[in-house]
DNA sequence: ACAAAAGTGTTTTATTTACACCCATGA
DNA sequence: TCATGGGTGTAAATAAAACACTTTTGT
């Protein structure tokens, strides 16, 4: 790019896919508009980004003003250019999608949304702009790397059972895994840290705490873990 | 995004890493830069997109600039938006790669670029701006593909025998592989075609040349295909 | 004692890996 | 006849899939 020209300028937006999990559902966190156009439509959380601001801090900052959380687990996807896709003018967005423990939310209304929502991934149908088909891409990508790499993780609180874990898989790749099989999996990963402490106050069982071990999962990754589920 | 506010706005580009191979190496085409920053030195082919042009379009159009050839295999990988990532202003680009039978191609000059050259891929140790980034998360997703899809053949000429295609296979993914389990994979995947014809001119034993069965392939995908070398 | 979910191994089947020699051609 | 790369099968090891009962708790 020359200086001695001048360039046809776009506005370049985040749009922000945040995947949280309810111990039975994939959930994705949805805006009511609060202004034209799509008002009152659902739409994904998404800004302009701003003319100092890396994208990524673009991407963690929709985050933060959502849902105040900060050092979440956030992946770039796809960018969207299409030169219709926003009915004001020319807006080229990169989509993102976060994973985040959905217990440490309570969602907070901001300056572009005057609702904010919880909805399961597979309800909903329709989005403002081209945004369910940027959720699609977002959820499709999900799916890949959770066979590839343990973001599932990132999904489920500190402390988890291995049930909560699989639920969290099987809610994710839309299928039943055995129990068994899914087990001798994971633990012979050697990524997550047996607690010894129990559950308590359920009227069953109580299940064996684990947490993901990040010092042996680096150290897996480095003699060349496949992490495939 | 409200008409009522004047937002910031970025120039957008779109930079192509235009993959090729030559029996042997897996190559990159680059270009010498012929303007201010980087005067002189090599970098990916890209260019601004323009107003009315979707951002597939104009990654497409970069290519048949510089190569003539339309109808590629072509796949946007990431953008990259760091502030600073160009020296002389806020440029954001989405980066892509394609896949080209080199055969096919004789690069020609073009208005931005003084001179056009295959390079090896696994020699190129430095680019202009943050390219030798771009090309390194595009070779990555390259390899990460031709595991899961069968990519490899758009690199290849219209007919290629097994070896030829091996080669590709060992050159992207920088490893050896078994000749017979190679082969066994392939077939055993029905999505070549045995054109029951052979190499001539060779000193040895002539080869069978092969094709790639579209329509098998499209039929094994709805089958649940795992294409997985 | 009942309901509810936790936890645990073995056998079968499929996939992956390792490995070496003969074949067809041009020089 | 020699050099060069083409083409082929089998056995062993590993990984994946299928499958059912006992345990622990709260009510």
């Amino acid at each position: 790019m020359s200086n001695s020209r001048e360039y046809f300028k776009s506005a370049v937006s985040v749009d922000n896919v945040i995947f949280g999990f309810d111990d039975t559902d994939l959930k994705v966190l949805l805006i009511k508009r609060g202004e034209e156009p799509f008002f009152g439509e659902w739409a994904l959380p998404g800004d302009l980004v701003y003319p100092n601001e890396d994208i990524n801090t673009a991407a963690n900052r929709i985050l933060f003003d959502l849902t105040g959380l900060e050092n979440v687990y956030l992946e770039q996807v796809s960018t969207f250019g299409e030169v219709d896709r926003h009915p004001k003018g020319r807006v080229i967005t990169i989509g993102y999608f976060s994973l985040i423990n959905i217990e440490k939310v309570s969602p907070r209304a901001s300056s572009f949304a005057n609702e904010i929502s919880w909805k399961n991934v597979r309800d909903v149908k329709e989005l403002a702009f081209d945004h369910f088909k940027i959720m699609t891409t977002c959820l499709y990508r999900l799916q890949t790397n959770l066979k590839l790499k343990p973001i599932g993780f990132e999904l489920l609180p500190e402390r988890f059972t291995l049930t909560e874990l699989q639920l969290l898989y099987e809610s994710v790749l839309g299928k039943q895994l055995d129990k068994r099989n899914f087990r001798k999996k994971i633990t012979k990963m050697n990524i997550i840290k047996d607690l010894n402490i129990y559950q308590t106050g359920v009227a069953h069982r109580p299940a064996r705490l684990y947490s993901f071990d990040a010092e042996s999962y680096q150290q897996a990754l480095k003699e060349g873990i496949t992490f495939e589920i």
